[in-house]
DNA sequence: CCGGCGGCCTTTGTGCGCAATGGCCGTATT
DNA sequence: AATACGGCCATTGCGCACAAAGGCCGCCGG
């Protein structure tokens, strides 16, 4: 029941997607005519996405052609530096500025995220949704927009952290810490408990990477 | 001597500058084959340096057509949020990681900037140099990247904060602020003075366009 | 056998034209 | 006179085709 010849998103979410998921990996080259046969249409949208994600740094070019961009070590700790500022930074205004609604939906996210804690791939949307949700509390759209470019650029980390044995419980009472300090509105705290919860994350990843290098 | 018909840049960088410089102001319309006509182009490359920029929303759509995006209060307020904490981010970078080198032609332009100070056309351009170094003095290529497209969103207000009376001197003497914590290696001070540095900023700002509006 | 040179082929850059959509204006009716 | 309907036109979306450029492979010479 599989459709690929006439899937009828737009080109850019599409390649969007397939990169997020792995089916494109860094290194890949992305070939024009290619994407057009397999996504069913000219190479005229394909161009356009493909600008747009070169525009991002989600695509870089190789010559003349586009590969999907890779993250060596260097880049990795460099995009976890801004992502902790930004990440804390929306804590402390979600502190700030978060509804009483949007408060209770980040504490149901986590009460509701316990179930998944064995399941890292359903656990590792839900820890995307509860960031999110962070990010829209903290009112402050061109924060969404920056935050939403560093995530996008986290897709070319291969693993989620929260594969990593035991993580996930970690990570859910790391997520309570933080949805506390927001309801509490304690500015200082939120901040806090998110720039150490991207900091443990990072820590987990690193040691991911090591052993599969290994 | 100007040859209109045949500037030979790429359309992106083009469109860019004519927003930079205020020939496309907010508000205004970007047609397609207007577009192709005044850069003497066809439509094509056209789309794809329009459809970049919106990607980086500095422009917007009104219906199905692009218009260049505007700023409401809000949202200058926001991105004023953001760009200090990513500045502030710079500074402290820029402390730790500064080569010696980096750091003289800090100092450097702190001093050839005194000449300008009555000069506000290129103070300004001078002052967009003075940060685009602090930022390269951060070492983090991502960091860049995010301070650029906040720069690139400033664009969208019309007025320098510089051409405020007196605003030059003071500004001058916040770069030295700036450039001496740096020098010091002094983290936090560096973080401090550069983000009051844009907080004066962004006062001075708004008192400008108060008096523009009334 | 190795290195350099040349040509072919793949892939991108760009122009052009047609189809479709959405807005705007004019008209007609109440 | 105001509002609603309808058609025209401006403008965008997309496909196609041609030109140019760059890389790769094979061939020839040393």
């Amino acid at each position: 029941m599989s459709q690929k010849t006439t899937p009828q998103k737009d080109a850019y979410t599409m390649i969007l997607e397939a990169i997020d998921v792995g089916t494109f990996r860094p290194g890949d080259r992305l070939v024009e005519s290619d994407l057009a046969d397999r996504l069913g249409m000219s190479r005229t949208p394909i161009r356009e996405a493909l600008q747009r994600l070169e525009t991002q740094s989600l695509l870089s070019r190789d010559g003349r052609s586009l590969i999907v961009a890779s993250l060596d070590h260097n880049q990795m700790a460099e995009l976890y530096v801004v992502r902790t500022e930004l990440e804390g930074l929306a804590a402390r205004l979600a502190a700030r500025h978060a509804t009483a609604e949007e408060v209770r939906v980040l504490r149901d996210m986590v009460k509701e995220d316990h179930a998944l804690v064995d399941k890292p791939a359903a656990l590792s949307r839900a820890n995307r949704r509860f960031h999110k949700q962070i990010h829209l509390a903290s009112h402050n759209r061109f924060l969404v927009q920056q935050l939403d470019l560093v995530h996008r650029s986290m897709a070319l980390m291969a693993t989620t952290s929260l594969a990593a044995e035991g993580r996930g419980e970690k990570a859910l009472e790391e997520h309570d810490a933080i949805v506390r300090a927001i309801e509490a509105r304690d500015e200082a705290a939120a901040y806090a408990a998110l720039k150490s919860h991207i900091s443990v994350a990072f820590v987990t990843r690193l040691k991911l990477d090591s052993q599969n290098d290994s």
